[in-house]
DNA sequence: GTCTATATGATGATAGAC
DNA sequence: GTCTATCATCATATAGAC
């Protein structure tokens, strides 16, 4: 793998683990097993190497979702598909955990790709939620975009509650709850 | 105002505007005005200060709840009042900040109020719901742990979502999402 | 109890050899 | 392109005067 790839996927991990404050570039350096000087040499410092990590980790995010979303079956299956996906739900979410560190959301460059990749999943979600509506699958009359916030906002609320636990269960409780809200919406 | 209650409250300031990490015993000092051997000969040290300030947080929390949990009306409404409660949303939540860090997560001491808060909470609405439930308020049939959890989870995850967007709005929506999942569980 | 030195290591970056 | 100095600053604490 060339060294830039190494860079920004060592960045991308410590990220995750440690956040933006909490990640220094000794320690990816360390982790991608490069010097000092070849770090400086591909990128500007920190906040830009960081701003490609994210980038690459937004794309990634949004694959996946993408591919529950546009799974088979009706709104209703896809949406529950989201929510139950496997996750690493101690580790909790790449993106989100962002939005909580003051100097990514205080810089443009590193707060820009944790707001789209939000924007574009409620959007998703509201469409296939819509989409739903339209067909009879799931009750009119409550905002789709509404509805999409809180899909997304229980999957995040689920990690911070995960990892205030230190277990996995509060995260599938919260799940659960959804998916029996979301139930009582099915006309089916 | 003691000196401790001025080192504890710039605490609980900064760990919620900072994080833990991003908070330091200069910071602390700085604005308490107060020096350093000060600060050194109330507490052990930062994580000692971060632990009496998270306990004073969680406390603060708790009360905060409990309040519109207790308050008048059918259960419905009592939990409805708790996900309306006016936030200072772009600032996040004081408790569920905490459980992104990893020091905070790794230090039983730290992360001890932090989980209490989430369980009490989380146990407190489920109480709320049972309630509803036994009174014929709500729908019987779903986990009022579950659906509790969800409820909490929407407001971390609403959090989450308008610190991403800086703005209030996505918050707002999650919120409205789970009002209306939630009014189709109610029986009146 | 509070203050001002002082110490040790980490952080984020630059300089310049190879 | 990559490496090893080197640097100024900050983080977290200890020591000891007052």
């Amino acid at each position: 793998m060339a060294t830039q790839d190494r860079l920004i996927e060592s960045t991308q991990e410590l990220l995750w683990e440690r956040g933006y404050v909490g990640t220094s570039p000794k320690a990816i350096q360390q982790r991608a097993g490069v010097g000092q000087g070849s770090m400086y040499h591909h990128f500007d410092g920190k906040p830009d190497l960081a701003a490609a990590a994210l980038r690459r980790s937004a794309e990634q995010m949004r694959a996946v979702a993408e591919a529950d979303l546009a799974g088979p079956g009706t709104a209703h299956d896809r949406v529950a598909a989201y929510l139950r996906r496997e996750r690493d739900v101690l580790r909790g979410c790449r993106i989100g955990r962002m939005a909580q560190d003051p100097e990514v959301v205080a810089d443009p460059r590193l707060r820009a790709p944790v707001e789209e990749t939000f924007d574009w999943l409620r959007g998703r979600i509201a469409e296939v939620i819509a989409e739903g509506q339209a067909a009879g699958d799931l009750r009119p009359g409550a905002e789709p975009a509404d509805l999409a916030a809180a899909v997304v906002a229980v999957v995040q609320g689920g990690y911070v509650l995960a990892r205030a636990a230190d277990s996995a269960e509060p995260f599938e409780r919260a799940v659960r709850g959804a998916l029996a809200l979301l139930a009582a919406h099915r006309t089916d």
